[in-house]
DNA sequence: TAGATTGTTAATCGATTAACAATC
DNA sequence: TAGATTGTTAATCGATTAACAATC
């Protein structure tokens, strides 16, 4: 059982490895890797030990060893089909977004309850009205909802997806959604209230 | 000293009282309000607790003078200048949905490199090219730099913002950004690396 | 070999949870 | 008063840091 923070500093070390093999590099001390990502040595260490470890004293780790063995223990290789509901600014940005970001995450439907705006709506992703929600998510087999939607449809909108079998949600609306069923995960990302507390820390410093 | 994790918590804490009194609600047990936060009502009245604490044994807090509370020792009354640089799609979209939030910070100016984007982009806001980080961020006083450039770029960009004079910057570059101005504070959020981590969590949770 | 760097154990640190006396 | 709920102290839990023997 790797603790959560780890996983978290392991999914950039993947991120970071993917950078570096990239740029032609072959190996990486744990002092190098954890400089790159702000964080101690130690820490970068203690963290791929959790994996089981591969390094080489006095050498480093092997990059495409280390990205091959975080990627295989958290499944980055398959490809993963995500949706986004609501289709707002940030929700239309996202829905091409999420597919160049070279990760492994595909958008592949879009849902508005706006009518108007499935018809306006230009993108090479196919968009359906937000009663559709759970029946697409059903046949195209998304693994992952984006949802974007004002905060007084988010709890529904969550419901809809896991009803239609999405493991994961990505929530943008500044609420805790209550999830039922076990085995769901619900990330929140709440952009005003990342300035908020942006700005409480710099104001707690001034004292 | 507050920890940051309760400093966040109460961030959270201080929007849903927000909420709340738009609801036109009174008091609020630290019950009532753990439920809405997702978190344990002994977390909600220690974290209260940091700030002096001012409920009342057996009816619970104030709403209105919670919020105050908060709002007061974070500095939320004042009104916060933002900019935002890199008018890609998630730079455009943040260009106004931040003044929309509902919340204090106001985003003043925009930047780009792209001259073409500048003339092009349709925005209230005043936007500028990127070599005038420096000067627009000091003669405008803006206290918080949204970065939405690509990887390549952030570096600079963020160290141009702090020259300007900014406190504090959310980046939304996956890179660790090296601050060596003291009291500038760097707040990362990584859409694609949340989508990775939601999905490493899901993927842990099958073994 | 000598220098560098790993993996792991133990020690520290800090936050969350629990419990309860105090209070409205 | 009796019921409800706070604020705080103490106990638990978990993660980070430090240190070092093992290894290339």
């Amino acid at each position: 059982m790797i603790p959560q923070p780890a996983i978290n500093r392991l999914c950039n070390l993947f991120q970071l490895l993917v950078e570096m093999e990239h740029a032609g590099k072959f190996t990486a001390s744990s002092s190098e890797l954890g400089e790159n990502l702000g964080i101690g040595a130690h820490n970068v260490r203690k963290d791929i030990s959790y994996l089981g470890g591969m390094g080489t004293s006095g050498t480093g780790y092997d990059i495409t060893k280390l990205k091959a063995l975080i990627g295989d223990r958290f499944g980055f290789k398959d490809q993963k089909r995500a949706c986004v509901v609501g289709l707002g600014r940030i929700g239309s940005a996202l829905l091409q977004h999420a597919q160049i970001a070279g990760s492994e995450f595909f958008v592949v439907a879009g849902f508005d309850t706006n009518i108007n705006k499935i018809e306006t709506i230009k993108t090479s992703v196919d968009v359906f009205p937000a009663y559709q929600i759970n029946e697409i998510v059903k046949k195209m087999k998304i693994e992952i909802g984006i949802v974007t939607v004002p905060v007084s449809g988010a709890q529904e909108t969550v419901e809809r997806l896991i009803d239609g079998g999405v493991r994961g949600v990505i929530n943008f609306a500044p609420v805790h959604i209550k999830v039922n069923k076990s085995g769901v995960i619900i990330k929140n990302i709440d952009i005003a209230g990342e300035l908020r507390f942006l700005s409480a820390l710099i104001n707690e410093q001034n004292n």
